[in-house]
DNA sequence: ACCTTTAATGGTCACGATGACCAATAGTCA
DNA sequence: TGACTATTGGTCATCGTGACCATTAAAGGT
């Protein structure tokens, strides 16, 4: 009885497109940058400078340009952001996309949220514009503009999880590292003490996840025996996973 | 120096708009409805009757409204397509966003993913329009049109992980369901063989997973032991994981 | 009725991974 | 030289799991 109609997303165009969505929507992206210092776990923020939330801290992002894909876009904005010159080895992942109507009061924003993660902050704030870029620890960043905190709070939840199963953690530490330091980026993402000699078994039993630098050790900080370096290894997972101390019970 | 700008990806607006986002998005939803039906996956997929990929299969889909959600447009287009009266319980999970510039030829069209999941397959098509739904294997669900079958596997892979760690496995099953019936929604989605003694124990190890119904039994076709029922728990995560068996070295 | 078939249920046993420890090594600092 | 500190190496009991075998309760055929 009815017409044919296309139930497909790209379906109904250009006809379906006056209908549907003649409210433009625009489409940006959001950046968790996560990095580990001083065994406290930081992101990168901006301040605002105009309405709404002036003067309130936010992630750093920017629109998705008309030839662009939400990841081209994040890996550019977390080049202009940090400042770095090569960002292309950096770890970056998209989390979810939020497209709450009322997320911004002023028009309909759709943003594709990702989370980056990186080793030493090459700078205490990046960028080369006068938008104040500060790293800010995780616990006192405190509310966020917009959605913001929701999105920072997922990315932290995502990356936790992600240490359970996979190699990432490599993505926080430098080139070089010692297994000392790589076990402070799970104490401090988890918010957990770890037992080190288990750690230490856990990751040397793992094929792939970390490969012995061969004559080097670095004396850290000065006390205590000189640690071996390790470089990061081919695997990309952890099978079985390295789970986090449940403080009680988790169902 | 430069004039103060604002990084934020809801800062340089209504100004900004003009400049960055003067293509308008067009912002769709995607589903990957899955049931296990059979024994076999099974995607539920529409016809495209128009240009491009006339003729082809896709994932069922559609714009989002100016004020809707993405969850909320995928919810409100899982109850078309499938023609539930009721769809807000059923399992409803954002993927990703795909937004490759060239992901749709004749605009820019970004589309959030979503994996639904769900028990007993209603109707072999639902809807009420003309345009052909249908439940299809995954495994013969050829190529399909736009980006579709990268969403569909990525669709696959996510629901075969949340397996491991979740009680996600309920969501394929009525309300009352046998261990059985609950191992071969592992087994099929995985594609493996799971032993039944260590499934049986494992599942019922797990506090809040499943819990009894008390004095029913299903007689499972006819032949055999009837089976005991069950109903979905409380919990929603699984602490240690249920991992499928590695086919071989998975680093 | 009887035996076969089928599937659920119940249990054993050995191995691997892990948590909780303790001990030794190799540096700095006073 | 002697604390002090952090890395490194090891033991031991326990838990979870994979690989099995055994039993129970139904249907179906002869």
């Amino acid at each position: 009885m009815t017409a044919p109609v296309d139930r497909t997303s790209n379906g109904n165009r250009p006809e379906g497109y006056d209908k549907y969505a003649h409210e433009p929507f625009a489409v940006t992206v959001d950046l968790a940058v996560l990095t580990v210092r001083d065994g406290s776990l930081q992101v990168l923020l901006v301040e605002r400078g105009q309405e709404p939330y002036a003067g309130h801290w936010a992630l750093p992002g920017g629109f998705v340009l008309p030839n662009e894909s939400a990841e081209t876009a994040a890996r550019r904005e977390l080049a202009e952001e940090t400042g770095l010159e090569d960002v292309s080895e950096l770890h970056l992942e998209q989390l979810r996309t939020y497209s709450e109507p009322d997320r911004d009061p002023r028009m309909r924003v759709v943003t594709v949220a990702f989370a980056a993660l990186l080793p030493h902050p090459p700078e205490p704030h990046g960028g080369g514009d006068a938008a104040q870029a500060r790293w800010l620890p995780y616990d006192t960043a405190g509310p966020l503009a917009f959605d913001h905190d929701r999105i920072l709070a997922d990315a932290h939840e995502r990356v936790g999880a992600k240490l359970e199963y996979s190699c990432l953690a490599t993505s926080f530490c430098p080139p070089e590292f010692t297994l000392g330091e790589l076990q402070q980026v799970y104490e401090t993402v988890w918010g957990t003490a770890l037992d080190r000699p288990n750690f230490r078994r856990k990751v040397l039993a793992t094929p792939g996840f970390v490969e012995p630098v061969p004559g080097a050790a670095r004396l850290t900080g000065g006390r205590g025996k000189p640690a071996a370096l390790y470089r990061a290894g081919e695997a990309t997972t952890l099978h079985p996973p390295l789970m986090r101390p449940t403080p009680e019970g988790r169902s």
